[in-house]
DNA sequence: AGGATCACGCACG
DNA sequence: AACGTACGTGATCCTC
């Protein structure tokens, strides 16, 4: 024990029963100094005499609890949620084998240890399956021999320990560690809190809701039957597919693999051919939001704390997002008005106390401005004039107030484009104006805004000569098939490399902005708790004792996370649940 | 029979 | 099928 507590560096590793770290069933503890020095601690093995968590807690609490020694791991939140339920918070959770991983490469899905021992030292070690089995039979921690769980976990250790040089050696040659050090790792224990808050639903009403969208799937349901002269499932593609195509002789558009496709699209353009399209277009929205929001949350509620705790993922997405996932709820519906009834399920877990939400206003376009130096784009941001609209006057080459509602709608258009490599294509489709005429929009935009258009060339560039594009903060993403002779790979990949810039900068932006405001309502001692963080949006709960001190903070330590060439604007929401919120406050930050 | 996986469709930024 | 995600359902393949 003073050995450890006298090291520089420990490897650290929780070992929980289930996989829910934030439940935090501990099997056992992983500590390792070195190759030689690595010690399992069992709490949790049926079959054998084990020692008691209390006292093994109790005995290690001065080594967590201390920002030295450094602790290096693999998924460390995990580590600080599973301690965290037992009241002890972690400190000194400076090196993720994970995090480091996923920087050096974010195109690798949550990379795992034996991937890594693979790639990096050319060994290969056992996986989890190995020693608990899959499926149905798969044996938890506390069913394994402890010998056996010792070698197990003993051996991942001593990997970790060696790797940990490698990936830092590493994480230097990319000019990475930086980015690692301050704004990766820190995040870590951002993301485990914001996970142990939670965010309260409202399960009375959601039932509610749930009631009144089964009885109106029931009436849409039989209605369609009545059309069909029989039983059909409207949830089946393949079902659906042949009673329009075949049974009502609809035209049939675009192909899918196994036949005719009946997305919404297609669906959209049968609208005015038969009256049970739209009642089928009716029913899958309905369906969609009752089984994938309104039914599932309750299930997801926790019966300790009444909320729901999603997992917001930091080694997922290629571009530097952050996801969500058990549930998500990065996509609670917002654009329709069935949608909006599931968003007012998500209230305060008190009462009295407000939601306030604060988002970035334009963010991509404002980091996009800053990356190219636009004249044009620059000069629009920083008069605070509606981007839309000069984009509009530009391209139609005509004075900012006679631009049409229309005109505003198709600049709109491009201007979100933009970021995902738009194509006449895909202008026409989704404006409704010809391929050419759309091919002459582009034209006119790139025109006006000539910087934009050679800093999306410099882009495919670099994705051509270095392999890779990156971010302000210099997080990489390698581009695949960039030099592919295959023209439609090749375009993909041109189209990912767009993206990835302006997409990533902006998680770097939000994620610093998390790591500050989290800081801060620590060290005021605030009761006010980050919820939910929606890719540009940051949803805190508020009492309202707090109201007026986080509507001065909130906004103004967003705006200023990152200093960009051109004014960071916040629009900050106040209300009783996520979709009755009022306007409070426009901050802009001073370029 | 039941689990794993694919295909499709669609919710969000 | 313009970028990035997560997930529910049905259909189908695979294993016990």
């Amino acid at each position: 024990m003073t050995a450890i507590a006298g090291a520089a560096v420990a490897g650290l590793q929780i070992v929980t029963v289930d996989e829910v770290p934030r439940h935090g069933r501990i099997a056992a503890l992983v500590v390792g100094l070195d190759q030689r020095q690595v010690w399992y601690v069992p709490v949790v093995h049926e079959q054998e005499a084990c020692l008691q968590l209390k006292d093994v807690l109790n005995r290690f609490k001065g080594f967590f609890e201390a920002a030295r020694p450094s602790k290096i791991g693999f998924n460390q939140k995990a580590d600080y949620l599973a301690l965290a339920a037992h009241g002890i918070q972690l400190q000194g959770i400076d090196w993720d084998l994970l995090v480091a991983a996923y920087l050096l490469n974010s195109g690798v899905r949550s990379p795992s240890l034996e991937a890594l021992a693979s790639d990096v030292m050319h060994r290969t070690i056992e996986g989890r399956e190995a020693l608990f089995g899959t499926g149905k039979t798969a044996m938890t921690c506390d069913q394994v021999e402890i010998a056996r769980a010792a070698a197990f976990f003993g051996e991942r250790m001593r990997v970790t320990l060696e790797l940990q040089p490698l990936l830092q050696a590493q994480l230097v040659r990319l000019g990475n560690a930086e980015l690692f050090r301050d704004l990766e790792m820190p995040l870590v224990p951002v993301l485990a809190e914001i996970e142990m808050a939670g965010v309260a639903v409202d399960l009375p009403y959601l039932q509610q809701v749930s009631r009144e969208l089964y009885d109106q799937l029931r009436r849409l349901d039989q209605e369609i039957e009545d059309v069909a002269h029989g039983p059909i499932n409207v949830n089946s593609p393949q079902q659906l597919a042949r009673f329009l195509f075949e049974d009502l002789n609809l035209p049939g558009g675009r192909k899918t693999k196994s036949g005719y496709s009946t997305d919404a699209t297609v669906l959209e353009g049968l609208r005015e051919q038969h009256p049970v399209v739209g009642k089928i277009l009716e029913y899958r929205q309905l369906s969609k939001l009752k089984g994938t929001y309104v039914d599932a949350l309750p299930l997801l509620v926790d019966s300790r704390t009444h909320r729901v705790h999603t997992s917001f993922n930091q080694t997922v997405a290629a571009t530097g997002r952050l996801s969500s996932s058990d549930p998500n709820l990065q996509n609670i519906p917002i654009r329709t008005e069935v949608g909006q009834k599931v968003r007012r399920a998500f209230i305060p877990g008190r009462t009295g106390d407000l939601l306030l939400s604060a988002d970035y206003s334009q963010i991509e376009l404002r980091v996009l401005a800053h990356m190219t130096d636009d004249p044009v784009l620059v000069d629009a941001f920083a008069r605070g004039e509606d981007i839309h609209a000069r984009t509009a006057a530009e391209v139609f080459g005509i004075p900012q107030p006679e631009v049409t509602a229309n005109q505003r709608r198709l600049a709109k258009v491009v201007n979100f484009g933009l970021f995902y490599g738009l194509s006449d294509f895909g202008l026409a489709r989704d404006t409704g104006m010809s391929t050419e005429e759309a091919r002459v929009f582009i034209d006119a935009y790139f025109r006006a805004y000539s910087r934009v258009r050679e800093f999306l060339e410099g882009i495919k560039i670099q994705a051509r000569e270095q392999g890779y594009v990156e971010t302000v903060l210099h997080r990489r993403r390698y581009i695949q098939d960039i030099r592919s002779p295959n023209r439609m790979l090749r375009q993909a990949a041109e189209r990912i490399a767009i993206n990835m810039p302006v997409q990533g900068s902006a998680a770097d932006i939000m994620k610093l902005a998390m790591i500050r405001l989290q800081r801060y309502l620590q060290e005021q001692h605030l009761e006010s708790r980050m919820i939910l963080t929606v890719h540009d949006e940051l949803v805190f709960e508020v009492p309202p004792a707090e109201r007026d001190h986080l509507i001065e903070v909130v906004p103004d330590q967003m705006a200023t996370a990152y200093p960009l060439t051109v004014p960071v604007q916040v629009d900050l929401k106040l209300g009783p649940n996520w979709q009755d919120m009022e306007r409070v406050r426009l901050v802009a930050a001073k370029a």
